[in-house]
RNA sequence: GGAUCCAUAGCUCAACUGGAUAGAGCAGCCGCCUUCUAAGCGGCAGGUUGUAGGUUCGAGUCCUACUGGAUCUGCCA
């Protein structure tokens, strides 16, 4: 496989300022920020008048620069040289030398994407929790988490995705507590009974979200509700059997329901481990902490210090970790450290992704402490990767007009409604039948969804709003769906007319612009990486599906004045789009349909 | 009180980690469909990058202080 006509560049640029005594690394082409005047620019020269003037030489950026582009015109890979401004190096490259890496890419079918060496990683997103409807909150992480397992995978890493689901709070002695007060004749609630209960669940996913947020609201303002809710999480996490039993009602209902809501998503897990799964870790790792001397007893609970500096008086620093509350309950640092105690058991990874929302970063910071100080891992191997919340357009966190959080179902049914809708007012789709016409505003739907949440970095809090959300047009999802609809339409009518894909050779302003766009992918799917950013990859995504717009309305393929080996070169150039636009839509869960 | 994050075009967001004239999309205005999909293409207009300093050849980006917002801050997860 050959190099990017870019990283060509930046070896030839390289070399010349090795040769004249400077970093190499100084050697370095970007893409310009100025393509009207040139598609590279090197600005090494501005950096090494810098080194030479700490050297105590004075030196002019533009002799640096004359002298570099003195050393490297006339290599193969130039077409064109200028020196401009203080010393910025305008670099046009050799259009054989682009069409040749254009042919090499078609002949790769990663279209040039690069492999790293694999790590084992764990990726815990999803976060959902059981017995709670999916609602808007839960998007992001579900979206992020898998567009990020994607890539990962893609690079050639081997990624375990976990839900995790909260599953072990006082949510669920909430839960307990309500059903005992309206069905209080199950089985479960007799504690002379500790064995054979049914296996048909006495509650459905709709039940449970009635009922959680009931006993929580009861619980609130009635002490003694509350004090029954605390009581039978006690119990539970004590192991009463009839609880134990429920709990796993609970969960084989939530996961089914999941399934489904994520399912929509195109998202899926590799486990679906939660809290209440490694609980029966926790009695020897805090054994195993006390041995090593890092825990201590604070006010009748069992906490680790994680920052030398805290001050509780003043609240300043960082908080401990809470392994027991002074009840003798355990809390979600606990279960968080026996989750890491299971993976490494059980996979032992090399990297720990979580993309949970931001508002727990002080969290994660303490419980990575806490287990980088019992010697587990190194802080390096694990990550927060933190979002910002999803608020409506008054800034505050999204609510629906009735002040519920909008169901997860209820925005992915209005965004397939409002593709359906599109594809009627198109008036293309009319002779498509009703399966495939329902499957087109699916995929439409999903990925204006998905797109319009990963382009966004991820840090920036999330404006939801649904107009935006279901305007297909411009930098949205459909957009591309559309532009790779068209390549597909393309190859059939090739078919048809008995038109093969040949070499490509660059004609048109057009088609260069486009393979010098394709030739980016490696680049972006490595800082997408690197970044932990997917908004860099849907960038370089919609930047390729807009230079393929251009290409077709400047560019006919196969309209009879066209000669024949033109028609060859830009049905391999569109070919060639069509694959690589499929393996980054892919990779941030978008689906292209047939024709839309 | 302490800490973290954010502030860029009317709106939603980028800006390759210090480089040229800060870019896209939407909304607005003007063009382009009798042949490969107009969910598209071309063009115009839109900015004192929250404020004030500082660092240097060069700052949206780095440092300091303000202003305004979000979030977290030992026994809910």
């Amino acid at each position: 496989m050959s190099d990017s006509v870019l990283n060509r560049l930046t070896d030839v640029f390289s070399q010349a300022f090795a040769d004249a005594g400077f970093p190499a690394e100084l050697g370095a082409v970007r893409e310009s920020d100025r393509p009207d005047l040139a598609p590279f620019q090197c600005n090494g020269a501005m950096a090494a008048a810098g080194v030479l003037k700490k050297q105590g030489e004075k030196a002019n950026p533009r002799d640096i620069a004359s002298k570099i582009v003195e050393a490297v015109s006339g290599h193969s890979a130039i077409a064109g040289l200028e020196i401009a401004g203080p010393g910025f190096i305008n670099i046009n490259p050799n259009e054989e030398l682009v069409a040749a890496r254009a042919n090499d890419l078609i002949a790769d079918p990663r279209t040039g994407a690069t492999l790293v060496k694999p790590l084992k990683v764990v990726m815990d997103y999803g976060g959902a929790n059981v017995a709670k409807p999916m609602h808007v909150g839960h998007l992001r992480s579900a979206v992020i988490g898998e567009a990020l397992k994607r890539l990962f995978r893609f690079r050639g890493h081997e990624v375990i995705g976990d839900v995790h689901l909260g599953d072990w709070g006082l949510q669920m002695g909430h839960l307990i507590s309500e059903l005992e007060d309206e069905q209080p004749g199950l089985v479960y609630f007799d504690s002379d009974v500790t064995d054979g209960y049914p296996s048909e669940s006495p509650v459905t996913m709709e039940d449970m979200a009635r009922m959680y947020p009931a006993a929580s609201s009861k619980a609130k303002e009635d002490e003694t509700r509350m004090k029954r809710s605390q009581a039978a999480t006690a119990e539970l996490q004590a192991g009463r059997p009839g609880y134990r039993a429920l709990l796993d009602h609970f969960i084989s209902v939530s996961i089914e329901y999941l399934k489904q809501g994520y399912g929509d998503l195109g998202v899926t897990f590799d486990l679906w481990k939660g809290e209440a799964s490694v609980d029966p870790l926790i009695p020897d790792m805090i054994e195993e902490m006390e041995a090593k001397g890092i825990t201590e007893d604070s006010d009748g609970a069992l906490i680790i210090r994680v920052d030398e500096g805290y001050d509780s008086e003043k609240r300043k620093g960082l908080p401990p970790v809470m392994l027991k509350s002074s009840a003798g309950a355990v809390l979600y640092h606990t279960t968080d450290l026996a989750t890491l105690v299971d993976r490494k058991k059980e996979i032992d990874p090399d990297l720990i992704l979580y993309i949970v929302d931001q508002r727990q970063a002080t969290h994660f910071k303490q419980v990575f402490k806490a287990a980088e100080m019992a010697g587990w891992y190194n802080l390096e191997q694990m990550e927060h990767l933190g979002f910002g919340t999803v608020n409506g357009q008054d800034g505050k966190p999204f609510k629906t007009r009735d002040g519920d959080a909008l169901r997860l179902s209820d925005l992915t049914q209005m965004m397939r409604d409002a593709a359906a809708k599109r594809l009627d007012e198109s008036g293309i789709g009319l002779d498509y039948d009703e399966s495939e016409r329902r499957d087109i505003a699916n995929k439409v739907g999903m990925a204006a969804l998905k797109f319009a949440d990963l382009q966004n970095q991820r840090l920036t809090n999330y404006i939801f709003d649904i107009e935006r959300f279901t305007a297909f047009e411009g930098k949205t999802g459909p957009y591309m769906l559309y532009a790779a609809a068209r390549m597909k339409s393309l190859q059939r009518n090739a078919a048809e007319k008995h038109v093969a894909a040949g070499d490509i050779q660059i004609s048109h302003q057009s088609e260069l612009q486009l393979v010098l766009a394709l030739d980016a992918f490696d680049k972006a799917v490595q800082k997408t990486e690197v970044s932990r950013a997917p908004h860099i990859l849907c960038e370089h995504l919609f930047r390729v599906a807009q230079a393929y717009s251009r290409f077709w309305s400047d560019c006919p393929v196969l309209k009879d004045e066209v000669p024949i080996d033109v028609k060859s070169s830009r049905l391999a150039l569109s070919n060639l789009t069509l694959k690589q636009l499929e393996l980054g839509l892919d990779i941030i869960g978008l689906e292209v349909p047939e024709r839309m």
